[in-house]
DNA sequence: GTCTATATGGAGATAGAC
DNA sequence: GTCTATCTCCATATAGAC
């Protein structure tokens, strides 16, 4: 069993995760992971010997994290509904939470980097073929549009992830306030589930 | 009237472009520009001085073309459906070319940066205002669901950017080669416009 | 206008005092 | 464990030869 971090390891990892994946810093500096935990810089260099394995971990930790859990979500026996509002519920809470996780994850596969273990995925194919079995017999009872398994999960992660990643151009571009902003957030689950479901 | 930018010069801004918008690497140097422009490194600071400089142009050279390509498809008298079509259109035609263009919008934002003037915006609350009522007419006479104005431009952006910005995720999470993927997004227009209009 | 050589500054990383 | 001082390295930027 591992040891409990210290104090200030479990600071720095925080504070790390918080500059990188809700301030969206992509350019933090150790420096500025220093100044936003008001510790020392040494102190993260003491604690984790490099940027490259502090980043790494957070990184890791919250890939980890997310595709655990939904994966959880996938393999649950439940009607696609159901299913899909379950998916929401968890990618809103999560990216409440971080928003800027999935600008690293683009980034850093754009980049040359070696966490792409990480990244790799479990058994698709039979997850792909059920899905589709799933919305195929929903178009048969005429409660969706028809629509394939592959654009339904882009349409599904663009929607989920677009108002939270890209939240300076949607809130730009429709010219809302922070308070509006956060409101439109919390009725998005209504209006996916609407897109999707003939009688929402 | 300008003079005409030398070839060197307009390879450099170009092929910055490449690297940022097409590649995605957000973090490139100078000297990756240079290696993939072929050209030496103290070309870049002999036509544009500083690294800042260059991608400040090259930046607000992309942002403005959208901008105002933007603005003339929205002021456009034209039924809401078409809008949309030509909308789809024209920012999936963008997107081809700089797949990666909205992750700089992102993360200059984000950092401390000075760009804000090349993001301002026009007259919002008529474009509002008018695609509200565009919007209500259709739901009024049964051809799309129940949605505000604001929710259908998040829902819009979303859709039309995330299948680019975030290929690495979806392409991950569908598990389908380069090929499938390309064909996918040329089908995405129809697919889109079905999920607002019952009449598709 | 393009190259090589060099200077400057900043970020990461380490050593050693406390 | 935390701090200051220092070292190294790399990216930016400039100077000057060609």
């Amino acid at each position: 069993m591992e040891t409990l971090a210290t104090d200030t390891e479990q600071l720095i990892k925080d504070t790390a995760k918080k500059v990188f994946f809700v301030d969206g810093n992509i350019h933090a500096t150790t420096q500025d992971i220093a100044d936003a935990a008001g510790i020392n810089r040494a102190s993260i260099h003491y604690y984790y010997r490099s940027r490259k394995l502090l980043f790494d971990k957070v990184f890791t930790e919250a890939i980890t994290e997310m595709r655990s859990k939904m994966h959880l979500i996938a393999v649950q026996n439940l009607p696609i509904r159901e299913k899909t509002g379950e998916f929401i519920d968890f990618f809103f809470e999560k990216s409440l939470q971080h928003p800027y996780l999935e600008l690293f994850v683009i980034t850093e596969r754009n980049s040359n980097n070696t966490l792409k273990l990480a990244m790799t995925e479990i058994n698709k194919d039979d997850m792909h073929k059920e899905l589709d079995n799933e919305i195929q017999k929903e178009v048969a009872k005429g409660l969706m549009k028809p629509i394939t398994a592959n654009h339904f999960v882009m349409t599904m992660i663009s929607l989920c992830s677009f108002p939270f990643l890209g939240r300076s151009i949607v809130q730009g571009a429709i010219n809302v306030d922070d308070e509006t902003y956060s409101k439109m957030l919390t009725e998005r689950k209504k209006i996916i589930l609407q897109l999707f479901f003939l009688d929402v």
